[in-house]
DNA sequence: GGTGGTTGAGTTCATTGTGGTCACAGGCGG
DNA sequence: CCGCCTGTGACCACAATGAACTCAACCACC
């Protein structure tokens, strides 16, 4: 369970974001804060995973107080959530490393997306990076439309190929995917690319057959 | 021009990596610094847009450095350039908004994509953002593949070379790499041999067997 | 001590089955 | 009718393999 802090000057609004960040599985709102100090004192206390931040609070400007949020608590994680629409605010807040920076006004499922995205990316960190590759997996994962799939795809053929990932308990290769959907083995392995490329599947290759390895797909939970 | 503050405890190291950066057009070297205290002195005497930290320096922690940088300079901007592999230091260095994070040793090339893909991007930033889709295409990192390996090579069992290495404190010989991944002796001895090449493996040789000395390689921390 | 045989690892190469690309077919909306 | 999008068959490229070959060290015998 990922632990949340909400930041917002208006209690209403606060409330808002609580009912929704609840809603979301595997989150769960610890606390809420009206101003820097109470957020201050709030991480301090709580020590939650996340910090939903908004910009405009009373005593700071945001981006002014996430340094202090650090150096109570460095390893806490920052997602703006604000009306600022300035360039200024976006790029100081993404220098300062925040998970997201969403626009008010905006719905659940914004919310939602940008959320389960951070679990995601957060999940699947490895213990130790051995190549360049692995950081270039931390460092640019699936920012990219979760929603929208790229040109050439169609969301009823993923949702296909997303199923037989997820019946399937161990690894698929393309050619079996696309025997198992009745699709070809093209549009199977597009698909499957895409997931691995939005580090929704695991890639292995199997040696040992003459021939080239077989790429093999294994859905991540 | 975009400017840039070299940081390496290392004379020679940053003396290369000065070199690197001079070559690649639009960005120039105004600075070294060997140390901590060093950086932060240069910072504010040079004012830099851009820093390439290394993460071991003498007096300090690299990632506990960011702080006392950005609080002498918030927009400066960093790029990580280092040996370290443990995930800890490349979530840290990810959660303070790191321009990018480049594992050492490194070519020529690797360092020019990324300087050209954040001059890149530090151009493209709106001077307002209308829509939450504007805030998206700052977010999200043109994705580009860098560290290309040679023909006949694979990222994927390249990085089950260097696990298997990085996993063994002693040193390996081709034919137990190739054991212990599954793989064929042929297949793990191209990689190993890439590895030695770029200098991230070394190798001795043994005798005493009867047959052929064998050659035995040793992940270099 | 020189010499040829043995051994086991390095090296080369054709083979192989999958990966990846490309241009086209069929469908849908305008 | 045209243009755009999605899926496909066909084709080439590619990574790994095992067998065959080469090579460097060891060893035994003269």
């Amino acid at each position: 369970m990922i632990t949340v802090l909400v930041v917002d000057d208006d209690f209403m609004v606060a409330r808002i974001h609580r009912g929704f960040v609840d809603r979301v599985d595997g989150f769960e709102v610890v606390g809420t804060a009206n101003s820097g100090d109470q957020a201050v004192a709030a991480l301090a206390d709580l020590a939650p995973d996340l910090i939903l931040l908004d910009l405009y609070l009373p005593d700071v400007f945001g981006l002014d107080l996430i340094a202090r949020l650090r150096a109570v608590r460095p390893d806490v994680d920052i997602l703006v959530i604000t009306a600022a629409r300035e360039a200024e605010a976006v790029r100081g807040a993404v220098r300062q490393g925040v998970v997201n920076y969403l626009l008010k006004p905006f719905g659940f499922e914004d919310l939602r997306i940008r959320l389960q995205e951070y679990a995601r990316r957060r999940a699947s960190v490895p213990d130790q990076v051995t190549s360049q590759a692995d950081v270039d997996r931390v460092l640019a994962p699936t920012r990219q439309l979760v929603n929208r799939l790229p040109k050439g795809l169609s969301q009823e053929t993923a949702d296909l190929v997303a199923a037989a990932l997820r019946a399937t308990p161990d690894s698929l290769s393309a050619a079996e995917c696309a025997e198992k959907i009745g699709i070809s083995r093209v549009s199977a392995r597009r698909y499957l690319e895409f997931y691995a490329a939005q580090g929704r599947t695991e890639v292995t290759l199997r040696y040992g057959t003459t021939g080239r390895p077989e790429r093999r797909y294994t859905w991540r939970t």
